[in-house]
Parts: structure tokens; sequence; C-alpha cells
DNA sequence: TTAATATGTAATATATTTTTGACATAATGT
DNA sequence: ACATTATGTCAAAAATATATTACATATTAA
């Protein structure tokens, strides 16, 4: 595929706002812990249902925590 | 995972909007076609990356092109 | 000090997405 | 009739996302 982009979040802060831990985050989605600190952490790309389910837990759309920075571009 | 919600798509009408043909869009973003058939026919959730991919090429918003349809919702 | 909670790492296993290639059919144009 | 283009199916392989388990460290609270 092409890399047009970054893939970035801000699910850290969103789960500070709620104040929600990795581990609640992860129970209410339905994953495991490990896949929200690969989010948080290795910044690998989730599948758009996870997007999605995220987005419905912190009562916002997508694009507000994920971002797509395209490469060259300021 | 949580299945809150049904995820569906608009793809093969922004890909008339603009007359791609499946396998110009998917040489577009750089992935094969069967990946294009397979997303608009089977409705599987893609990476958000190709998701993002996508919205970019038709300029538009995720959210535009994919919906995530809650169960139990009208 | 001990227990509990939150975050992190690592290795391996499983599930899902994506690729590849071969072939089928219908529509369009020459 | 023949070639070309668009869409589709199928099966297997490759790549990537996600799960699972076990362990490590830091922080806070009892």
């Amino acid at each position: 595929m092409n890399e047009l982009g970054e893939l970035t979040n801000q699910l850290s802060v969103f789960r500070a706002k709620e104040g929600y831990s990795q581990a609640e985050v992860a129970k209410r989605i339905g994953v495991s812990r490990q896949t929200i600190i690969s989010l948080e952490k290795n910044k690998y790309s989730p599948s758009l249902k996870l997007a999605f389910e995220l987005a419905y837990l912190f009562d916002t759309g997508i694009e507000d925590i994920f971002q797509y920075n395209l490469k060259g571009e300021d």
C-alpha cells in the first residue's frame, strides 16, 4: 500500500480525559490490554472497526482520535 | 472485540462519482484489485490506513465513506 | 513493608487482512 | 469474430493485527 502519511493518535489524551486506564479501555472495547498499549506506543494501524469502537467509546469522531499526517506537508 | 455495529461503505458510489474502475482505485492506492473488490462486496474491516488512503483519494472524510451502524438503532 | 494498580516488555500463538495468480463472464469497441 | 475492459470467484500464501501469558517496574495506599 502507498504510505502517503504517518498514522498518529491521541488515544492517551482521550483516555486521560475520561480517567480510564489502558486496562479499562481494553475491557470496554473488548480487546486485550496489549492492543491498547501497542496502539498508544507502536502506532500501528488498527482495523477500522477498532477505530470506530474507540471513537464511539470516547463519543467523538475517528479523525479526532487518529490523524493521517501526509508526508512532506506542514 | 465488541461488535457494537456493522461496517458498511459507500466505496462504489464514490468510485462511480469519479469514474474510476476498481483496478484504477487499487492502482492509485497501491493495493491489489482483490482488496477493493472484497471491500465493496464482503464488507470486511480494512486497516485504518487503507481507510485514510481512500478518504484522501476521494477528497473526503473516513466517515463519509465508511459507516458504523450500531446494532439495535435506527 | 505489603498489597494493589497502572504501565511496560517480550515471546508465541491465533485471527484477519491483503496479495497473488488463475480463470470466468458480461459489455464495449474494432 | 476478436480484443479489450470491468467485474467477479476461488484458493493458497504472505503480511499484519490481535490474544495470551508471564514477568518487570513504578506508584500509591493500607
